[in-house]
DNA sequence: CCATCACTTCGGTGTACGCCGAACCGTCAC
DNA sequence: GTGACGGTTCGGCGTACACCGAAGTGATGG
């Protein structure tokens, strides 16, 4: 039946210490057993159980390296997972703004990475410059100019697995959709690659560096995210 | 703290009674408490409780009318978050086709409403049928022509609200999307209202009658599903 | 080798909650 | 009225499980 297994997956994200887990994770990287029960506020044996019943559940996936377990979501098919549920809750703008975290709101809203793409004011911008120049239409699927734009500009190849080229992704921040898929992957690490956004601190919020603004000027016409 | 907002929507769904109870109301129909507690196999003031949940909650709606008790998936929304859901569990084709089963998941595959659209193979004719004709783009938005058709054959009227006109949804048993949104909507009532297409018995799985059959097939040229 | 460190396993505790049957409360039909 | 019926409330039972600290394992680094 359906709905024992529609029940047991929920069964797996509904609990705080998981959620935590899988909230961070969201971020694409690997992260340690201990750093996530920091993360989360647990003891290290209560996050190392959760994290074998996420593993078990096939949400994530773990590498052990030495006396580190590693911990990463197991694909886009799971992050995505994550994105839609995060949509449905979706627009809860956070209720009292404090000082400390409003500032981090404010780097978070301003640009940081979603799963493997990015996100926030800055992928919505990319977004909105791909879409202009046709490179995109406006449900955001790839048009022949925009294959070639990418492959030529940005030595993207189209990989071979059934991973949508491009999807919308819904941004709980800006309330829009932004590239997402294996272009908007493609996008992130490239733009990381060339050091033109680098990630602030541990978390997701991300930055432009001075190359990369007139790197996407001149390639985009995109103007620095205020 | 989101992650604590995703624990209690998960924890909603993550209980096999209320699995079953969401399941039976994709259907998109009103169902009494009575009707649910015998559809998932529990006495009737367990299924009281959980209705009581799942209302409070968000994700259903109620409404009592003399010593009844109706419930409904609150709206699309509700409907798109376990359609998601359903989507992640995804491929998972019955295991062992029992001959009874069989049958009625023959009846569900080749057609079925999907909490307020059809799906099954009838929904993905229709889907097909009008991208093939220009009147969806092969993303499944409506387009200009599709908009004066849609208004000139089958008599729609765009929504006042935020609602998409037109998105597509993952259909579980074709593994293809369809046309989901106000249009499918639309599509469905239309259909039923002409008598085009019936319900069979009481579940989800619809029929084309001779009079649908002929309609469509003039409409869109759709030949019947094998 | 020995100490340290990351992590796991285990035992124990507390709580949450899914379930039922029995009693109860309106509504409807006669 | 009275009785049947749909639904709810309540008490009680059993289980599942989230959590922790303490003890154990295995790699790392002096």
């Amino acid at each position: 039946m359906a709905a024992d297994e529609l029940a047991t997956l929920a069964a797996l994200l509904a609990d705080r210490s998981r959620a935590r887990f899988l909230l961070a994770l969201l971020d694409g990287r690997a992260w340690t057993s201990g750093e996530l029960a920091q993360a989360a506020e647990v003891a290290p044996s209560t996050a190392s159980e959760h994290l074998t019943r996420l593993v078990q559940g096939g949400l994530l996936v773990e590498r052990r390296q030495g006396r580190h377990r590693y911990v990463q979501l197991a694909g886009p098919k799971q992050a995505r997972l994550l994105e839609d549920l995060l949509a449905y809750l979706g627009p809860t703008d956070p209720p009292k703004p404090t000082l400390s975290a409003s500032a981090a709101n404010q780097a978070l809203r301003r640009g940081r990475t979603c799963y493997d793409h990015l996100a926030g004011r800055l992928g919505v911008a990319i977004t909105d410059a791909m879409a202009a120049r046709g490179l995109l239409t406006e449900d955001l699927t790839v048009t022949d100019d925009g294959l070639t734009w990418l492959t030529d500009a940005l030595a993207f190849t189209p990989p071979a697995t059934r991973r949508p080229l491009a999807r919308p992704c819904l941004d709980w921040t800006e309330r829009r959709s932004h590239l997402a898929g294996a272009v908007g992957a493609h996008v992130c690490t490239h733009l990381r690659a060339n050091d033109w956004v680098r990630r602030i601190g541990t978390g997701r919020a991300v930055r432009l560096t001075p190359t990369g603004e007139t790197a996407l000027r001149d390639l985009l016409g995109v103007s620095p995210p205020a």
